[in-house]
DNA sequence: CCGGGATAGTTTAAGTTTAAAATAACGCTG
DNA sequence: CAGCGTTATTTTAAACTTAAACTATCCCGG
């Protein structure tokens, strides 16, 4: 590491790297899709922790009461950031206990449970979310508008294939 | 859920569609990609456990030791599966116990183990590859050879951008 | 108003994940 | 050949994650 890069060319070695050119089509595509999320992801991971020595769960779920600008409940949160009901629990009682947002019993539904930033937590989560977008941003830095366009397109035709074909193919088999 | 669907408006909001237009290019756009993944992986992860009782994580590694078709050391697959060495450590024992994968020591350095599929775990691997394979080709069946191969080549200079704007700018911050 | 199905959230058990510290073995340099 | 920095792996502690079971509450039909 110290040494000036001798051993460059085993250092990428990755899942992708790693799959043989007989692949068919779309696995390539999924492991090439996988390795570029697993990548940004970590990076980011690894941002929250050094710089503001959080998490990305917790990052998330405040992204996603900042977002709103309004309490949300815990099943909201469940269902925006695609993880299971249990999950929401253990994160949001961290961010209770750092004082990053509060909990308030609904009065109208005693089961609900009404999540919102404190003060402090939308103050800190403004300054997280600035650093974030920076990294986001170097990370597409080389995509050209046209491209960066062109890529979003091609993504969102892809949500709806998965949708359409693994998900609700799925759901439907023998009801 | 056995009634039939009255509330099927709610049911896709998500981590993107959550997004407010106002959101910056690259930031919609690492939604999109986080979200596709994380749909497909969820399908994945579901339909492993639902037909074959195994875990992601544990296919992974599999895949990784099919693929070679040799076997690898633990360093390898971290590196390959680009999660850290601990983790490899818990995930192999487990397929060790289920006779999946077996563990030895290399002769020349007692430091090394090697991992390798089994008979049984090589054939057990097969029959998950091949329906792991259909879920995939059913996620991206909507899209045309040429909205593929452009979304590969598109995937491909965002990975490369990651990795030079990103990791690579990271990683010389101030040696 | 009451019984029962639906809904909101928590708990539990098992597994995955990481970073950091620890262990063990290697291999070079003096 | 002794020590010492490096490398391969395991261990540890904390957090995240899920599915399934559970609790509490809601609300509808009779």
């Amino acid at each position: 590491m110290a040494a000036g890069g001798a051993e460059r060319a085993e250092q990428f070695i990755d899942h992708e790297t790693a799959a043989s050119p007989t692949d068919h089509r779309d696995l390539r595509l999924w492991l090439r899709l996988l390795t570029l999320t697993t990548l940004v992801e970590s990076e980011i991971r690894g941002g929250l922790r050094v710089a503001f020595d959080t998490t990305l769960p917790r990052f998330d779920l405040m992204a996603a009461l900042h977002k709103t600008k309004a309490p949300l409940t815990m099943g909201d949160l469940s269902r925006r950031l695609m993880v299971s009901n249990g999950n929401i629990t253990g994160v949001t009682e961290r961010l209770v206990e750092e004082g990053l947002v509060v909990r308030t019993r609904s009065k109208e539904d005693k089961r609900t449970q009404y999540v919102e930033l404190t003060a402090a937590g939308r103050t800190e989560f403004e300054r997280m979310a600035a650093r974030h977008e920076q990294w986001i941003a170097a990370a597409f830095a080389d995509l050209s508008d046209a491209e960066a366009t062109k890529l979003m397109e091609l993504l969102g035709k892809a949500k709806a294939s998965v949708r359409r074909n693994l998900i609700a193919a799925r759901e439907g088999q023998t009801q």
